[in-house]
DNA sequence: GACCGCCTCCACCGTCCGGTGGACCCGGCC
DNA sequence: GGCCGGGTCCACCGGACGGTGGAGGCGGTC
């Protein structure tokens, strides 16, 4: 193998030379070119076709998640590791979703930063473990929500039926379309969606059709 | 410092003379104990109170996950790594659910295996590649849903004070009280929900409040 | 058998909702 | 100026909703 082209992107040239010598110091890595804003990073991208795209955020004319979402767009088979100081629960949740391949800190290890560049070449994800945990974090909180869980235990509280005709009612079902999909007397329906209310502590549908929504998905 | 203590956990005697010989090699680790089903984990990490605790999943008796929550339950200050061949998706969602500061495949290279004890012992996480993919995926692709696109784009093309309407429809305000809560009068209120439905498409508010609730977040 | 919870349905009534067809004011644009 | 879109309001009306107080049937429990 030839080696992994890298481009780096930082506004900050001091930080582009010593990422370029931290690099560079690996022999199966190759900077390429580099870029102190997301404009240049798409030029030069377009230009050098790196396997490997080393993007700060904070940079001026163009941050680093635009950049990304750009360089997606355009169908680049770059992978791109975002590189920040901080890590943000959103910035981090918003890299990952516009395609980022890598979110590491800066203060992760010279002989770090060439295996995650390594990796990442290959195919695989590299996080710094703090992001990691914000991602696990992510997936797990949501999990038990408090209001969720309220949402949850009430609705347990309801019959089979009554719980049909809730969620009949939080699609937006009027008593007569009720009724009529679960073969019903429209007055056997309002005896339902009454009994909702009362059970639930509502006094209107829309309010049943968010505790139907929120014990529902959210996943 | 002492050493990492560790305890292993595993049905197969030769996966566990294995993973003591990996990590015994290592001379800040330490392995104090061994449990070949979860039952036996629970008294061993009782007794051993280790650092570290290598969980494989498929045990007869008790498995991995049953143990770790089990262990949770209990306060255990050990950090749990599970160990497994496979990485389903849900697995890999319920054991970080349950706790576990780790998720690797049995074909860590036991370099990394060793790395990954020391890491998980100072308090970071650490996952597989592939697991980290999943995790990835998992909170990527909520993102964009197509019926959560769907509402974002219908919800755009109204106004702000629309909006206001809608977010107070969707709370299950009454229109008498969402004119209070905007200081209007009950006619404009009227109005305006008249407007929501025409340009959602709907024909009651609790189809607003789905689309409401469909745009906001889930995730 | 008596009791209870659930499901089914009925009648009555006041309120709220949703649809229609207006009105006026304001700010921006041609 | 004329026009248009957004925001604020009005009146009227039928139908849907929500509250109250019933009724009968059916299965399970004490």
């Amino acid at each position: 193998m030839a080696g992994v082209r890298v481009v780096v992107v930082d506004d900050d040239a001091l930080v582009r030379a010593g990422l370029r010598m931290i690099l560079g110091g690996s022999p199966d890595l190759e900077v390429v070119g580099e870029a102190a804003d997301g404009q240049e990073a798409l030029d030069v991208v377009a230009r050098e076709l790196p396997d490997v795209v080393l993007m700060d955020i904070r940079m001026p004319r163009m941050d680093g998640l635009a950049a990304t979402r750009r360089l997606r767009e355009r169908g680049t088979t770059a992978r791109i590791i975002v590189l920040t100081t901080f890590d943000t629960d959103e910035m981090v949740l918003t890299a990952l979703q516009l395609g980022a391949a890598g979110f590491l800190l800066k203060d992760t290890a010279p002989a770090d930063l060439v295996v995650a560049v390594q990796r990442v070449a290959l195919g695989e994800p590299m996080l710094s473990p703090s992001v990691t945990s914000q991602l696990i974090a992510a997936v797990t909180r949501p999990a038990d929500d408090g209001r969720r869980r309220k949402a949850r235990t009430l609705l347990a509280r309801l019959t089979d039926r009554e719980r049909e005709v809730a969620d009949a009612v939080s699609n937006g079902l009027t008593n007569t379309e009720i009724a009529r999909s679960l073969h019903l007397g429209v007055a056997t329906v309002k005896t339902h969606v009454g009994s909702l209310f009362t059970k639930l502590e509502v006094t209107n549908r829309v309010q049943v059709a968010r505790y139907v929504h929120d014990a529902a998905d959210d996943r």
